[in-house]
DNA sequence: ACCTGGAGCGC
DNA sequence: GTTGAGCAAGGCGCTCCAGGT
């Protein structure tokens, strides 16, 4: 046990308050204590649940009922650690249970109840039931939930799509309170208002949110698209494939009565379900969610649900708010967007004369307020931020040297003294430095974080296995919550919004950058081709890996003597680089791993790590890149690239490109309708047309959309005469609309291929000056040539299966 | 020839 | 004592596309 409560009371099971096993009244949180420290404490084990309904819609009002719900129960989830797959298989406990009813009301199949009792008592235990309404449904599943007590309720867009559901329908079928409220650990009486007014149509509303007090929500389509970036899609079909290499079976909500007609359909309906749900844990522990946001909340002291909805300006603000407190400062109050609002008419009442111009106030207005304006007007940036110097474009094939500042931003807030504390308010400009010597709250926040995390990486140096997984997600938790000071600084919706002081680290950041390339360029004579905002690359000239580490090693001497708490290191070193343009470069990186030198292409920001390209774009852009970085001469590269061009145009042509690879993807920021220039959006139409259609799954705000540039077949004109949002379809309708729709291989030629080829090859020519003017490869390479080798020649029609 | 909104990157 | 409204939201710099003027 690890938890004490000297004093406290108890109460009837009626006069009871929430369905936990066991309920205390205490009259104050003083007479609970922890019994173990931070370091000692062995996190009991939680019961996590993974939930996933099965759905049709009704068309008539537009909502989606319940035709089956799964759930897959955890019993010893660690919370604290990492739980690779082989660990779950050990140590785990799982059970799992389904109930299904027949939305035709006609029924279930023959054979089907018994197919039902055999299942049943194979599992020795109820697995599976089925019902005879929606409600019925309902109890059942509520009763199972409550057997189960959860501590974490997971799912795959669970906070915005099963949670509501189930509670809405609820509230439909007149499900008692007694049921519903089951799903939290807090007795309910009445239904809260289920559609709140905040969060744009993602995440739970706060109403939802109260239903299930006293349990955690972890949606892995929230968690995953917070976690990875770059991932193209964060559908379950998608993350199973990337991240678990699991093939996810699709079940259209249009097809699902025609699965009742079998036992054996009928039962697929169910196991995907609880593959679904299964597929969702596995996502959860695969990210390695609990841990991770349970060391984020410690650390900045906020709610564990809240760091699981994301929620990184609140962790910061809790985070400055327990730390000013613990020093003794009272804080100014929070205020609402709807406070500051009543704040500014007031001042506008106070001081606005009538005849003053109305124009100069509200000029006034947006200066002082808020740097985001109104609604209306997109928001601008609010002041500079960081530099990014002229790339010398071309390829390097002589090592480079990557050399960064490490936490650039945490450090020059150490370095400088930057804080609320050391810095006067000031009406207008950049702020200048604190020459005050003494520490402000927010430099000794960042000392603190920074030295934490250092003995924490020197524990798990030491440590193997589960120790150090647990360690590592710790440090990785103390690295983020340093870098979030910045971005919150900035923001103006933040509690502890302070651009001045945001606007003076960057401006610092710019300094010490250039600081940097002039000291690189001038004392050290050495050549800087590139950098962006903390980091640097220098050309050394050298073949010599040895010479140009200790060239490397040199730089950073000189530049480190220079300050107190910044740092260069050397982040790689390039054996061949391809410089394009600012922010996109590819490039031969040696690393040492495990003192092991390894070698691998990394690319940053060219179309091949887009996800509004085609695979067809970038396997070709990829290609490409390989033939460039690893290529001989010159004349080998180009030749090599235009063979590779007339290989796949002729593929195309003859229909042999799979029709997976001409899928482009791209997010909707907003809900479909919300766009005012739809009409140009081909992502925004496959949207509109996709929900008309009744899907209404996938095309919300945030969901990315598939696509594919078509022709119609036997259309008035077949290519361009449509605008290109016209010609967009989704994949399945270009695979089910009985081949009336054609790719558009011309436009792939035109607007995937050659753009992203020709803006590879760019600078191929510009690198060997004197082979352009004899040798013929360049010239195949010239923008004029490679549009040949992707034009048209004789029409070709092609069909897709 | 310019401008704009939108998207998606880099840091 | 209960109900209801409202709550939130990291930053800037830089291509690149498509459409409009």
């Amino acid at each position: 046990s690890w938890l004490k409560i000297s004093i406290f009371s108890t109460r009837s099971p009626s006069q009871r308050v929430s369905w936990c096993k066991v309920e205390v009244t205490v009259e104050s949180p003083k007479v609970i204590t922890v019994l173990v420290s931070e370091e000692k404490m062995v996190h009991p084990p939680a019961v996590v649940t993974a939930i996933n309904l099965k759905t049709i819609v009704n068309e008539k009002q537009n909502i989606s009922e319940i035709v089956s719900a799964s759930v897959l129960c955890f019993h010893n989830a660690k919370i604290d650690v990492p739980m690779p797959a082989p660990e779950r298989k050990r140590s785990g406990i799982l059970s799992h249970f389904t109930v299904v009813r027949n939305p035709g009301g006609t029924g279930y199949p023959i054979g089907w109840k018994k197919e039902v009792a055999d299942r049943n008592s194979k599992n020795s235990c109820s697995v599976l039931s089925f019902e005879n309404s929606e409600r019925a449904l309902l109890n059942r599943f509520f009763l199972e939930l409550y057997k189960l007590d959860s501590d974490v309720l997971v799912g795959h867009n669970i906070s915005g799509f099963d949670l509501d559901v189930l509670l809405q329908r609820s509230q439909a079928c007149k499900v008692l309170s007694s049921m519903w409220s089951k799903i939290g650990r807090l007795k309910r009486s009445f239904m809260p208002k289920l559609k709140g007014n905040t969060n744009f149509g993602f995440g739970a509303t706060p109403g939802l949110m109260s239903c299930i007090a006293g349990r955690l929500l972890c949606d892995t389509d929230l968690c995953s698209r917070d976690l990875l970036k770059k991932v193209i899609s964060c559908s379950l079909t998608d993350l199973s494939k990337t991240l678990l290499n699991r093939d996810r079976k699709e079940i259209s909500p249009n097809d699902i009565p025609k699965l009742f007609q079998s036992s054996k359909t009928l039962m697929e309906l169910i196991e995907c379900g609880e593959i679904d749900a299964w597929l969702s844990m596995e996502i959860m522990f695969h990210l390695n969610v609990l841990p991770l946001t349970l060391q984020l909340t410690n650390i900045s002291g906020n709610l564990w649900g809240k760091t699981l909805q994301g929620a990184r300006a609140q962790r910061n603000e809790y985070y400055l708010l327990h730390t000013f407190h613990s020093k003794k400062y009272i804080l100014p109050d929070k205020f609402s967007q709807r406070m500051k609002d009543i704040k500014s008419s007031k001042r506008r009442i106070n001081h606005g004369p009538e005849d003053q111009n109305v124009d100069e106030l509200d000029a006034d207005l947006a200066l002082e307020n808020d740097p985001s304006k109104g609604s209306k007007t997109k928001k601008g940036p609010a002041y500079a931020g960081g530099l990014v110097l002229e790339p010398k474009k071309g390829l390097y094939d002589k090592y480079v040297l990557l050399l960064d500042f490490s936490s650039l931003y945490p450090s020059i807030i150490q370095e400088y003294n930057i804080c609320f504390t050391t810095i006067p308010r000031s009406e207008d400009g950049v702020p200048r430095l604190p020459s005050s010597q003494t520490p402000g709250i927010l430099p000794k926040l960042m000392e603190h974080l920074v030295t934490i995390r250092k003995s924490v990486k020197l524990k798990m140096e030491k440590e193997s296995g589960l120790k150090h997984l647990e360690l590592d997600t710790r440090q990785e938790a103390l690295k983020r919550t340093a870098n979030n000071m910045y971005g919150c600084l900035g923001s103006s919706h933040s509690r502890f919004y302070a651009m001045p002081l945001a606007e003076l680290i960057a401006l610092q950041g710019r300094e010490i950058l250039q600081r940097t390339v002039d000291l690189v360029q001038n004392h050290l004579n050495l050549e800087v081709i590139y950098g962006d905002t903390d980091s640097i690359m220098i050309q050394s000239g050298l073949d010599d890996i040895e010479e140009a580490r200790a060239v490397g090693a040199k730089v950073i001497q000189e530049v480190n003597k220079k300050y107190r708490c910044l740092k260069i290191e050397c982040d790689g070193i390039y054996k061949r680089m391809l410089l394009l343009r600012k922010k996109k470069y590819a490039a031969v990186k040696l690393e040492f791993k495990d003192g092991k030198l390894c070698e691998e292409i990394e690319r940053k920001g060219v179309d091949m790590v887009r996800r509004d390209w085609s695979l067809l774009s970038k396997e070709i852009g990829d290609l490409c890149l390989a033939k460039i970085l690893y290529g001989g001469s010159c004349e080998d590269v180009v030749r090599a690239i235009h063979n590779e061009l007339i290989k796949i145009k002729e593929e195309m042509r003859r229909g042999q490109v799979a029709i997976e690879k001409y899928v482009i993807t791209k997010a909707l920021t907003k809900p479909p309708e919300a766009y005012t220039d739809s009409k140009s959006q081909p992502h925004v139409q496959v949207a509109l047309r996709m929900r008309q259609r009744g899907y209404r799954e996938g095309f919300n705000a945030k969901n990315t959309v598939p696509y594919i540039i078509c022709y119609e077949q036997g259309g008035a004109s077949s290519g361009s005469s449509a605008g290109i949002a016209d010609r967009a379809r989704h994949p399945d309708e270009v695979k089910s609309d009985d081949s009336r729709w054609l790719v558009d291989i011309d436009y792939y030629l035109a607007h995937q291929i050659y753009p992203v080829v020709s803006r590879l090859c760019a600078e191929i020519q510009g690198t060997s000056p004197e082979s352009i003017e004899a040798d013929q490869p360049v010239i195949l390479l010239h923008p004029s040539c490679l549009l040949q080798a992707m034009k048209k020649d004789t029409k070709t029609v092609s069909r897709w299966h």
